[in-house]
Parts: C-alpha cells; sequence; structure tokens
DNA sequence: CTTTTGGGCGCG
DNA sequence: AAAGCGCGCCCAAAAG
C-alpha cells in the first residue's frame, strides 16, 4: 500500500487550537506517492480525498492530533496509519516515555536529518484568511522530513526485530482517536450527595483534630506543621504518612486520616472532574497517551480516567456517576487475574497451569492452603487475602519488610519478619518454575539493560552509572544536613556503593515486572483494534480503558452483541502465546460504570 | 514572583 | 530510603 505523508494546521493555536471541537481545520497538506505536494485550504468537505485518505497508509508526527480533527469535521476514518511519534517511543524502548523534549517533530529531524526545525510560523493561520507565502513554506516544511525518518525508522525496527509490536501500536492508533473522540458522560446530580456527605465529615473531623491538637492556626495539609502539632501533643510520630499515623491509633490520628481521604477526594475528583466537561459535547474527553509508561502502558491525563475512586468509604459509588446516555447501556470488560496468568504461562509452571486450567480452582486459596498448612476447604478469607498479597507481591520481586506492609494494608493484619520469610520461602517451593523464570529475568535484565514482553516489546533501562551519578549530589546533601559537614572521599566512595545497590535491586525488580506489564498492555492493543473494526462503524463509543479494562457505551439492543465481540476479541488477543494458560476476559453491563 | 521538588495518595 | 512495579495530580515548601 502507498504511503501519503499528512499534516494539518487548525486555527486558535493557542489552547482551544488542541480541542477538536472547538477549532477548525485551516489547511490540509499531503506529500502524495508520486511525490507531489498539495496543500488545501479552508477546506469545507473532503469529499474527494476521502476515499484516497482511507484508503492508503497515511504517515504523520502525531496522527492522533489529525486524526481526531478529519473524523470529527469531515468524517474522514485515517485506518491505516504510521506515526513517527509513536515509532520513536518504541524504538526507544520506553526510554522516550513521558519525555515530551524528546519525541517532538524537531527532534526527530534534529536526529534523523541533522537539520534544525524553526516553529515560529505556527501561529496565526486563521481560517478564511489567505495563507502568506511564509506559511504555506512552513505547512510543507513539517511535511518533507517525514519520508527519511519514516525510511531510516523502518530499518531500525527491522534491525530490533520490533515489526510485530510497530503493528500492534500503528494498529491501535485509529482506536485511540476513537476513545477520545467519543468522551464519557458524567452525571453532576449523582456527584452533589457525594460532595455533600465528603464536605460534612471533613468539616466534623476538621474540628475534632483542633480540639484536641488545641491550636486552629495550623495548615492541616502541611506535612511538616501536622508532624510538629503531633510531636507537641505527645506523639512522636516521625512522619505522617499513612502506615506512619496508623501505627498510633490514637483519636487525633485516625482524624487526620479521614481529613486527608475527603482532601483527596474533594480536590482530585469532585472538584475538578466538572471543569473537564467539554461545553460543545457537554462530555468529559480525557488525553490517552498511546505510550505514556516505559513499559507500553497508557497513561491519561485531563482528567486521569485510570485513577477514579473505586475503594474506600467516600467512593463506594463514584463509578456511578459516568452514565450511559438515555436508551444506552455501558458495557465494561476485564482480563481476569491476567498479571498472574502471563507470569505462570511465561514461566510454564506446573502449577499454575493446573489452577488455571481446573475448574472452580482459586491460585490465592491454593497457595493459602500451603502457607497455612490447612486444606483448601478450610481457607479462612483472611488466609486468602494474605496469599493474594504474597502472590502478587512475590511474581515482582518484594523482600520481607515490603510483605509486612503490604499485608497489614491489604487485609489489616500484622506478621512478624520471621512469619513473612516463612511465607517467601513457601511461596518459592511450592511455585519453582515462577520462581526461576523471575530470577532469571531479573539476570537478564541487569546483564542486557534491557528485557522483552513474549510479543517481543523492548523495554530499556537507563544506564546505571548514570543514574548513580545523578541521585549521588542529593545523598551528598542529606549528609552535609545530618553531619554539618562535608563528607570525606572514602564516605562518597562507600555512598557510591550504596546507591548502586539500589539502583541495580531495583533493575532487578523491575526486569520481573516489565515484562509482565508489558505484555498485558500488548494485549489490550492487539484487541482494540479488532474492536475497534468491529464496533466503531455500528456507532459504538469506547469510552475509558483502565490498563486490563475497556469500557463501552452502546443502545440497549446492541448490548449483548458488544459484550460478545469484545470478550471474543479480549480473549483472541492473547491466543498465539497462552499455550498453556487460558486467557479469560469478564464482561458486565448497566446504566453506569460498573464492574459486577 | 514563578517553577521545581517532595510527600502523599488515587488507580491498575 | 530507587526495601514490589507503573502512572498523574494535589498541596506546601524550597529553589531560582
Amino acid at each position: 500500500m502507498p504511503f501519503i505523508y499528512l499534516d494539518i494546521e487548525t486555527d486558535n493555536t493557542d489552547k482551544l487550537g488542541l480541542d477538536v471541537f472547538q477549532s477548525r481545520i485551516v489547511t490540509v497538506q499531503m506529500l502524495l506517492p508520486s511525490g507531489k505536494s498539495v496543500i488545501i485550504k479552508d477546506p469545507k468537505n473532503l469529499d474527494n480525498i476521502k476515499s484516497a485518505l482511507e484508503n492508503n497508509i497515511i504517515v504523520g508526527h502525531n496522527i492522533k492530533f489529525d486524526a481526531k480533527f478529519l473524523k470529527h469535521h469531515f468524517n474522514v476514518t485515517l485506518k491505516n496509519v504510521y506515526d513517527t511519534m509513536i515509532a520513536e517511543l518504541v524504538l526507544s524502548g520506553g526510554l522516550y516515555a513521558g519525555k515530551k523534549d524528546m519525541t517532538s517533530l524537531s527532534d526527530l529531524v534534529l536526529r534523523y536529518c541533522g537539520e534544525h526545525l524553526e516553529k515560529e510560523e505556527q501561529k496565526g493561520f486563521k481560517y478564511g484568511v489567505p495563507l502568506t507565502s511564509a506559511q504555506q513554506k512552513y505547512a510543507l516544511k513539517d511535511l518533507i522530513y517525514l519520508p527519511e525518518i519514516h525510511k531510516q525508522q523502518q530499518a531500525k525496527i527491522k534491525q530490533l526485530n520490533l515489526e510485530t509490536i510497530i503493528d500492534l501500536e500503528m494498529k491501535a492508533i485509529p482506536a485511540m482517536v476513537w476513545l477520545e473522540l467519543s468522551g464519557i458522560k458524567v452525571d453532576l446530580e449523582k456527584l452533589e450527595p457525594l460532595k455533600q456527605n465528603a464536605l460534612q465529615i471533613k468539616h466534623e473531623v476538621e474540628s475534632t483534630i483542633y480540639h484536641l491538637l488545641g491550636d486552629s492556626s495550623i495548615n492541616l495539609n502541611s506535612p511538616s506543621q501536622l508532624k510538629k502539632a503531633l510531636n507537641n501533643a505527645g506523639i512522636p510520630v516521625e512522619g505522617t504518612n499513612k502506615d506512619e499515623l496508623k501505627k498510633y491509633d490514637t483519636p487525633v490520628t485516625n482524624a487526620i486520616l479521614e481529613y486527608r481521604d475527603c482532601e483527596k477526594f474533594m480536590n482530585s475528583f469532585v472538584d475538578t472532574l466538572p471543569t473537564y466537561i467539554n461545553p460543545i459535547t457537554t462530555r468529559v474527553h480525557a488525553d490517552y497517551m498511546q505510550i505514556g509508561a516505559v513499559t507500553g502502558r497508557l497513561s491519561c491525563k485531563a482528567p486521569n480516567m485510570q485513577q477514579q475512586p473505586a475503594r474506600g468509604k467516600l467512593a463506594k459509588h463514584w463509578k456511578e456517576i459516568f452514565v450511559a446516555e438515555k436508551g444506552k447501556n455501558i458495557v465494561t470488560a476485564d482480563y481476569s487475574q491476567i498479571e498472574l496468568r502471563i507470569v505462570g504461562q511465561a514461566a510454564h509452571d506446573k502449577k499454575y497451569i493446573d489452577a488455571y486450567n481446573t475448574p472452580g480452582v482459586d491460585l490465592h486459596k491454593r497457595t493459602a492452603a500451603t502457607l497455612f498448612h490447612v486444606s483448601e476447604g478450610e481457607v479462612t478469607k483472611t488466609q486468602r487475602g494474605m496469599a493474594k498479597s504474597v502472590n502478587f507481591g512475590l511474581n515482582y520481586g518484594m523482600t520481607g519488610k515490603g510483605l509486612i506492609k503490604k499485608i497489614k494494608s491489604d487485609v489489616g493484619e500484622d506478621i512478624t519478619v520471621a512469619q513473612a520469610r516463612q511465607y517467601i520461602q513457601a511461596f518459592q517451593k511450592l511455585y519453582p518454575e515462577v520462581t526461576a523464570h523471575l530470577k532469571q529475568a531479573s539476570q537478564h535484565g541487569l546483564q542486557n539493560k534491557c528485557v522483552h514482553t513474549l510479543a517481543g516489546r523492548l523495554i530499556r533501562f537507563e544506564d546505571p552509572s548514570v543514574i548513580i551519578e545523578r541521585t549521588l549530589p542529593d545523598r551528598i546533601k542529606q549528609y552535609e544536613n545530618t553531619h554539618h559537614k562535608i563528607p570525606s572521599p572514602e564516605t562518597i566512595a562507600y555512598m557510591r556503593g550504596d546507591i548502586r545497590n539500589q539502583v541495580l535491586g531495583k533493575i532487578g525488580r523491575q526486569s520481573k515486572n516489565y515484562p509482565i506489564q508489558g505484555f498485558c498492555a500488548d494485549l489490550l492493543k492487539i484487541a482494540l483494534h479488532e474492536i475497534f473494526l468491529k464496533l466503531e462503524p455500528l456507532g459504538v463509543k469506547f469510552i475509558a480503558t483502565v490498563h486490563d479494562e475497556v469500557v463501552f457505551e452502546c443502545d440497549e439492543n446492541q448490548t449483548e452483541y458488544v459484550k460478545q465481540v469484545v470478550k471474543d476479541e479480549m480473549e483472541r488477543a492473547g491466543k498465539h502465546w497462552f499455550t498453556d494458560i487460558p486467557c479469560i476476559c469478564e464482561v458486565f453491563h448497566g446504566s453506569y460504570w460498573q464492574k459486577d
């Protein structure tokens, strides 16, 4: 299939210019397979090139942006795309994720063509105003480097064996366009009672705290002021974080914890969500980044739909504010215990394979039975909860101390260091293949400074010595603050060694976790492409996704079909790799966002 | 005065 | 304190 290189300019180049619903396309520029360049000024429609755009591979830098405008304004759906920005993120092994200053077009032009791209003329494109010759030149300049970048990237992709990953990433782009244009509906009337409840609790605990501390002048949001006040009140806290405060279990520390919950809930969610409602669509259109994390996971902002409250007292009914339009349903689907299944599959662990292939068997219960020397039927809820913490935590290299903390926060149970050690040993003995696999992953990562997912995604590590030198000044400063003198060269050498151990330890743990997290992202993206092809043309909306979960909005009478398609495609995405353990997706529906 | 950093915490 | 991993966002305090 031939390539068409494409870029657009929009009006309102300030903040509104980024909003597809509040600005217009001023120009569409293209480099055609023939080598000819075309500028379409103030397009009224794109009917004459619609089929060319939909039936060729469209190459662009951050093509999601252009594709959203083409879809919304002219109903042109780009289905085959190649994005030089996404490709660069894949090629970097995730190292450029979240680093905007590494993946801009000018960065790539410099990296691949050795030229500096000025961005000055970009401002001032106005709808209906003729282009100056400088603007015309600028419009094309963004285009002319793309073929060379594209060509060089292709060579690197081949060299690094990243064809499969590039393919799944490019195919996922139309789904991301679909997701951001769809948006999600928020019911503000449902938000009000949640707000009043949180406010009332907040005011109550606030006065309780001030009363108990005997000082109403302190800022409860200031950790330093709070610590001082607690110390004055005879509570010797060393910090004010949750774990530290929980240790004391006094009326005032408990009230502070409750105050924090309210503050977080109010400031981060209740008060901000309404500000993101788009005035044109009256829906919330979050900004998703396709490779937002080193592992290939998506990230999301403005607002972050991936961190909407779901547990805890205040959050109990929060997700119910995300609703379907009248006459529609919300369909949610999520992978069942996907990370554990990935580990078990990658390690070909006999007991994992058996557990996930035997109906009615629960891996956590099975682990608990061994840890506590009881039969599976006798396992209590608490024991299962503790085993769950062990299963999840140990898969990523958690140590005894970490396990104690995890079990305390997950199930509220106190265990000793000896018990923690014993659980870890029991786990390792119970699942020898998983244990060996993780150890091997850690060694591989440290040796090669990179790891791969089952689908072949490359995930790189930064050079340890660079991290060490970057961290050292902070450590020295810390020493100076506590000892009031400059550390000796011997001390500095010791610090280097200490930091080195920490950095290498972290890379070892990341090597265990990255392939699992990354492969889950691979699966999700593979599925999204197929789901897009089947459901987007039917008018179904793709309204949210959270790592192992996807959420859609469809007509009530489409519900069963949508559930079936989503479940099938999510599971089919993993078929090629899940040869020993089934990959299962669970689907639900209702009038709001729910997972049961 | 604005920008950066750090503690803390929401989700998977 | 880079003692399980990944992210974004809030606020206060420090830094420029």
